[in-house]
DNA sequence: TGTACATCAGTGAACGCGCGTTCACTGATGTAC
DNA sequence: TGTACATCAGTGAACGCGCGTTCACTGATGTAC
């Protein structure tokens, strides 16, 4: 195909598209693994262009970071609202599904990517904290008033056990810190 | 300094180097961030020395790992040992520590490496497997006999706060997270 | 114990590779009149 | 609305860089006798 401009509505398009193929590659194959050459060739472009779209690597990182907050927060607070009554723990029981664990590239960012996540540069760092506090925040809603400050633990109990869930290379055992941790969350989600 | 063989003790002395420096290099910087020159440098060696003592970067990542897990538990075990009665809040308490957080190059691997972990290749991930259990197996030894089965959910609970507790940027939050994931440790280590 | 030789820990140059980034170029899109 | 020109999305070659790995070499260590 000869190269050539596109139209607003193309470019944007197109933009859409790296930033989309940059979330799901970033969750499946953690940030340093993922090069713009893969990212562009997935989108059906040469890896040239994409400097007409953002200024370095690391501020599509930035961006795919939020994109994935964005629809993971999204997935699980329409599983929440569909099970009016038992918002928490219907979104615990997905949170903590072997399709999550199973299915990194749509799901949870800070469980497919914390540690890398610990030591990314600024713009990326940035995008994590506040992705963080939306994900914390999305908990609380689900939480009875007085058990909304409970709400960084369970985070951080969901993190892990997925975490930990993907580390181990037995499938019982991986079953079983998730069965488990789904356990320790209906208790912490119980006054 | 000229190249010559050293005694079998120097030998297995550099060895011994080698693979703390990876150790702590990895968990400071991700495994995919250390490269094998920088292993080497620490050391006081050069890098085509390396595969005298590993076949692969690999089979150094996976000893590394064994290592830091080593490492880690002993720190842990001993301190549970230094409080009797109270061996699960003291082991508890010295994981979700500040200092903890902002020491990776000694601490839990797990934390360190999470994400990494899951994506590694066959031979670390037998490491992280074996390691995961034994991680879980300390924190059992410090809970009475009926908790026993909350340790993998207790290790979760560990390894997310921790691993989010370096994520973010805001250090008042970082603080909140882990003394809530405290609280909600010692809320679960109990009947 | 002493000697002659094989071994091998470490050096430093070299390799091939994939990466992020830059650039001259193409030609349809967007805009100024 | 029509025309002339500037813009710019995408191409593909090129760059410099750091990486893991290999290799010929050095000379003290280890071993066979």
């Amino acid at each position: 195909m000869v190269a050539m401009r596109r139209s607003k509505i193309e470019t944007a398009a197109t933009r859409r598209c790296i930033v989309a193929s940059a979330s799901s590659a970033l969750r499946t194959r953690g940030i340093e693994a993922v090069s713009l050459g893969a990212v562009m060739a997935e989108v059906g472009l040469t890896h040239g262009g994409f400097y007409r779209h953002f200024p370095s690597r690391e501020a599509l990182v930035a961006e795919a970071l939020d994109d994935a907050v964005d629809t993971a927060l999204d997935t699980l607070a329409a599983e929440a609202n569909r099970h009016p009554g038992r918002e928490f723990s219907a979104l615990v029981r997905l949170y903590l599904s072997s399709s999550h664990r199973d299915e990194p590239s749509a799901g949870c960012p800070f469980a497919a990517l914390g540690s890398d996540l610990a030591r990314a540069p600024q713009a990326t760092r940035t995008a994590a904290t506040a992705g963080l506090q939306r994900f914390i925040t999305t908990i609380a809603a689900t939480l009875a008033e007085p058990l909304k400050p409970r709400a960084p633990a369970i985070a951080s109990l969901l993190v892990g056990a997925l975490t930990v869930a993907r580390v181990t290379d037995d499938a019982a055992q991986s079953q079983a810190i998730l069965a488990e941790a789904l356990h320790a969350a209906e208790h912490l989600g119980q006054p």
